[in-house]
DNA sequence: AACGGTACCAACCGCACGAGA
DNA sequence: CTCTCGTGCGGTTGGTACCGT
């Protein structure tokens, strides 16, 4: 590709348009329209290069062009179609008559992007950001101090300190989950199914430092994955509350949970996520809870099950958290 | 008044791609 | 098929206005 840049000639004024260049611009493209875009700086009397008078043309003299303020409504626009199409600027464009894309994209970087970082969203993802990583000294300074709580764990003071980091590791061990490299997509690469946890591990990673990645597996070598004979009950006592919220904004851009159930605990979930079993040396299956399909997957005994729920559009996962956590009555036994 | 920091946005840059010679 | 041109596009830069100290 030997094209030259268009630009580069010397003696072309680059910069800021002055209106008498503006003028000239308009007047030809009036009579003349613009044609070809390299010949029409010659045609007009500019001493511009045509990339330049096509970008002062469709960004600003147009004149189906809107200035102004976005509306509250272009702004949801704006908003909802980024969500779908993300950077493309140009399509975002076609759905707002009068705007260009240009001037979205100046919209977005200046304002909207900060707007959802300040209510704690990632504007890339349009889902909330992770806050996991400002406690992650704290949390390698728990994982050292259980280490060093377990070399006296028959002590009484021990046992009490145990107890009382027990949340913490809970919070741990999800870290502990996401440091692992997926199997899961060694066993079935193909599947589109796989991308949430793969996309957590790698946000994962690629928001650590090496330090911090080599000092936090060192620390979590030392807990213990979940236990597969973990009850529920245990389950949801060891992570209160207060933990939530870091688990609900974790890096990924799934909603994972890992717990251990026995086939006989299963029943049919009642949000409405759609549900991945992809932690098994199996291949990953995708559960559609609306239709029971949970119950027609081959689960055995004491197999650990991560339950991946990705959520869209701002709805918060709170209710899918907490109904899985905190209502019995949705693990039961299957007759 | 002077200065520095920040926000905004027009304009530029360079890559990609389709069309056509 | 290769090369060049024209254009579209997204990322980045730099000038300017504004604000606080």
């Amino acid at each position: 590709m030997g094209r030259s840049p268009c630009c580069d000639e010397t003696g072309i004024k680059k910069g800021p348009w002055t209106p008498q260049e503006d003028q000239k611009l308009i007047n030809h493209i009036k009579k003349h329209g613009h044609g070809s875009w390299r010949a029409l700086p010659k045609l007009a009397g500019l001493n511009r290069c045509g990339k330049s008078c096509r970008l002062r043309w469709t960004n600003y003299l147009r004149p189906d062009i809107k200035r102004g303020k976005f509306s509250q409504e272009e702004e949801q626009t704006i908003l909802n179609l980024h969500a779908i199409l993300g950077n493309k600027w140009s399509a975002i464009a076609t759905h707002l008559p009068g705007r260009t894309d240009n001037e979205i994209k100046n919209f977005w970087n200046t304002h909207l992007k900060k707007k959802l970082i300040q209510m704690g969203y990632d504007p890339m993802t349009h889902r909330p950001r992770t806050n996991i990583f400002s406690s992650l000294p704290h949390l390698i300074a728990l994982a050292n101090l259980k280490e060093l709580v377990e070399h006296h764990h028959s002590s009484w003071e021990g046992q009490g300190v145990m107890r009382s980091l027990q949340s913490e590791v809970a919070t741990l061990q999800y870290l502990h989950y996401l440091l692992q490299p997926p199997n899961m997509v060694a066993n079935n690469t193909s599947s589109a199914n796989n991308i949430p946890d793969m996309e957590a591990y790698n946000n994962l990673l690629n928001s650590m430092k090496d330090g911090q990645i080599i000092n936090l597996e060192n620390s979590l070598n030392n807990i213990p994955p979940l236990a597969p004979s973990s009850s529920l009950q245990a389950i949801q006592d060891s992570i209160p509350f207060s933990h939530l919220p870091e688990l609900q904004t974790a890096p990924c851009s799934s909603f994972i949970l890992t717990t251990s159930l026995n086939k006989n605990m299963i029943n049919t979930p009642t949000t409405t996520s759609p549900w991945q079993l992809p932690s098994s040396p199996r291949p990953p299956v995708v559960v559609d809870q609306s239709n029971s399909a949970i119950k027609n997957i081959d689960i055995g005994e004491g197999d650990i099950i991560n339950c991946i729920t990705p959520f869209f559009g701002g709805a918060h996962p709170n209710s899918v958290w907490s109904d899985i956590l905190l209502e019995d009555s949705l693990f039961h036994d299957i007759p």
